[in-house]
Order: C-alpha cells, then sequence, then structure tokens
DNA sequence: GATGGTTTTAAACACGTGTTTTATTTTTGC
DNA sequence: GCAAAAATAAAACACGTGTTTAAAACCATC
C-alpha cells in the first residue's frame, strides 16, 4: 500500500489507536497490522511500546498546533478580537473541524492522566499559549489586579473552551440535537466564551459584585462556609 | 479482617481499583487480593467483570451526591448566594475536601469515555442538576434570552467548575505551589467562578457587548471567520 | 449428627499480551 | 557479483488475563 518506511508507518499507524485505546488496552499487534508490519517492528524501531508511545504523544502536540494556527490579523486589530480567535483556535483544536482528530483524543488522555509525556507537554505548548491568554486578558484588567486572580480568569476562560471536549459526549446527552447543529458552531461557540468573558472582564462593577458577594458571605458566617 | 458479606466487600475493594485504572486495566485479581476474596467470587456473585463494573459506577454516583449536599437556606436568602452554593457544591464533589474520593475519578472517566453506565448517569444525576442551575440563572437573565443561550451559559459555570477536576494535574504544573496553596480552596475557587459569572450576567452592558463584538467580527469578513 | 444447599477454595483453562529469538530476505557498499 | 549489514518474517517464550471447574468447607435445618 503506502511505500512509506516502516518506522513512519509505525509511528502514523500508533497515533489513532493509542487516541482510541489508552496506551494500556492498545496492543502492538493492533498498531501493527494497521501499520502493515511485522509485530517486531516496533521493538526493533523503537525498543518498547512505551518508547514507542513516548514518540506519538510527541509528534501528535507538535502536529496538533502547527496543524492550526491562529489568524493573522493587522496590528490595529482591538483586544477583542484578539481575544476571540485565541478562543476559537482553542476550541478549533479541541474540537476539530470535522470528527475529532486522533491527535487531539492523545492530549486530552495526558492531560487526565499523565504520563512522563505531560511535563515535556505543559512546558513547550500549554505555557507558552497559557502566558500569551494571560496577556490579552490585561488589555482588562486594571493594574492592581493581582497576578494570582489574572491567571484564575485565564483559567476560567480555558476551562469554558477545553468543556466542550472533555465532556462532549455528556453535552451531547443534554442537550437536544436540534439545538447542537444550531448553535454550537465552533464560531457561535467561540462567541459566547468570548461575550460572557469581556462582560464579566469590561463591565466596572464587576469589583462590586465582588465586594457584594463577599458581604453576603460574611451574613452568612457562622450558617455555613465564607471564603 | 473485615466481617462484611463478600458481595459487599468486592464492591468496596472494586470501586477504588476501577477508578484508579479504569475498567480494562484493572484486574480481578487485584480487587480481590483487596477484598480477601478468592478470584472466582467475582464470577460467582456478579456474573462478570463487566455487570460488578456497572454496579460499582451505580453505587460510586448514588454515594458522592449523598455524600456532599448544598447547604441549607432560608427561604430568603438571595439568589447569589444559591449560586454560589451550587457552585461551591459542585467544587466540593469533584474536589473532594482532602484527597480526591474515588468516586469522583470513576465518574470522571464515565464522562469521558462513556460506557454504558453513562446514559444512566446523565439521567439521573446530571440532568437534574443542571436544570437547577439553569433556573438560577434566569434569576438574571432577561426573558428574551433564548434558551439555547441559558444552555451554554450554564454549561460555562460548570466547565469552569470541571476544569479543575479534570486538568487538575497541568493547571498544578501552571500554578505555582505557593499560589495553588494559598488561592485555591473550595471557598476561593467558588467565590472566583461566581463572582465572574455574576459579573457577565448583571453588567448590563453585556447585550452591547454581544453586539460590539459582532460588529468588529462582521468589519473583518472576507478577511477571516465570523460566526 | 447427618443432610443438602450455599459459599469458598485451589487449580486449571484458554487466550492475549509484550518481547525475544532465530532464520530469511532485502538492501547496501565495494 | 558478492559479502556485510540492515530489515523483515515466523515462531516461540514467559507471563498475566478473565473465566471455569471440581472439590472442599461451611452452615443452617431437620
Amino acid at each position: 500500500m503506502s511505500n512509506e518506511p516502516s518506522r513512519e508507518r509505525i509511528l502514523s499507524a500508533a497515533g489513532p489507536v493509542f487516541a482510541e485505546k489508552g496506551f494500556e488496552s492498545a496492543t502492538i499487534r493492533e498498531i501493527c497490522a494497521a501499520a502493515e508490519v511485522n509485530v517486531a517492528a516496533v521493538n526493533y524501531y523503537f525498543g518498547d511500546k512505551q518508547q514507542l508511545y513516548l514518540e506519538t504523544v510527541r509528534l501528535a502536540s507538535e502536529a496538533r498546533i502547527e496543524q492550526i494556527a491562529p489568524p493573522e490579523r493587522s496590528a490595529a486589530t482591538p483586544a477583542e478580537i484578539h481575544l476571540y480567535d485565541h478562543v476559537r483556535t482553542l476550541l478549533e483544536r479541541m474540537l476539530g473541524s470535522e470528527q475529532v482528530p486522533w491527535q487531539v483524543k492523545l492530549l486530552m488522555r495526558e492531560v487526565l492522566q499523565p504520563t512522563e509525556a505531560c511535563q515535556e507537554l505543559v512546558e513547550e505548548h500549554f505555557r507558552p499559549r497559557f502566558e500569551y491568554l494571560q496577556g490579552l486578558l490585561d488589555n482588562w484588567l486594571p493594574p492592581e489586579v493581582p497576578t494570582y486572580r489574572r491567571r484564575q480568569i485565564a483559567l476560567s476562560v480555558v476551562g469554558q473552551c477545553v468543556h466542550y471536549r472533555m465532556a462532549g459526549e455528556v453535552i451531547a446527552l443534554l442537550t437536544p440535537e436540534e439545538d447542537r447543529r444550531q448553535y454550537h458552531s465552533l464560531d457561535q461557540l467561540a462567541f459566547h466564551i468570548t461575550t460572557l468573558t469581556l462582560a464579566s472582564l469590561q463591565s466596572q462593577p464587576i469589583w462590586e459584585i465582588d465586594s457584594l458577594l463577599r458581604d453576603m458571605l460574611k451574613d452568612l458566617a457562622g450558617t455555613t462556609n465564607s471564603p
């Protein structure tokens, strides 16, 4: 079929299998069958199963991130659009254009249940993007807002995006199919999340709400918890 | 050790093992060892591994939800507090008081990679709570807001909470330990998420932001994507 | 205390796993 | 064209899996 060298054929075949079944449940025999290669080839080229897995994760993260890049914008583009772009790109990486590509499934597995490959993943790919998002949010945050709070807001944005992938199947059960088809496009989800975030940041009363809620909780002190 | 009947001992032992390793990687032998029971006992009492798993998931969801209930409040309690309670309860179910209980891990597995047990889980437990949250949010939403948007806002709230469990280990890598100890208590996380949500809902300009962003995107039409 | 059904036990079964070995084929370098 | 090296192939290995079997132990009831 393909005349790629065996090593590459194995890597190509391993990605989807690991993504679908996870490290433990994926079998070398299945991977080798998909790669049209002898079972001994994995050990010949990679040493053992685990090293093949590590190599696969590395390739997946690089591929997925190069695959979908945020659009280029002119220097004059307002920050709101940059935020929208970032959210949309994140969603697109998660949800894909059509069916979910195997790379995402594989990375999600690492996030949920980290192996050796995870730390590299965070430092190489997640942290830079996360810090860029934090920088973006500074456009709407007065300078007296402490760093930890900035980080939490950024986490809220990411959390909203990631949720559609992580809990995708549950969300599908909770949402009528009609609505899903109509309103869960990438653009609409990105629009919703961006709007919600901007609303909470731009509205000057956010700090009033902050102390308002704090007072309410203080009134309840003794009754139950207060922060 | 324990003089519980064997069937119950197996169920108790199976929960943590399935939670930690997942259905495939958990072995009947490990479960039986933990339960101090012969390997044949699982097949004797439950038929096979899968039926033991289904039974375990059922017990986990019931236990976890009865285990942590939102606090009772007087009728006069403002809606803001009810929202805070709901968010905090959700977070507490996710993150637990101390170390993460096995029930949550098991349920998270079902959410991420549903098996037969998932549908029951959604209808029995997730949907009622989700609809309650949607009802709560109506306190701040003008009646002309369409249902699909209400649902999306509720999903945003849930997403922010769930993120701290799903991506917990990655968040830990992204957040200095000092900050985590100091600012990632249940109360503070709940406070942050509630405040952010209220800010985006209460601020009247949310609808202005909505059309503002929409206009910006329209200006870019042709350049790139628009919702 | 014997009896009959229930529970527990140890052993074995059949199969699938990752890995290794050994032989054969293909490619390479001269 | 040929020997050395690299790549492939088939088989076997050692082990762990879920499940079954058949015998032993238990235990209430008569």
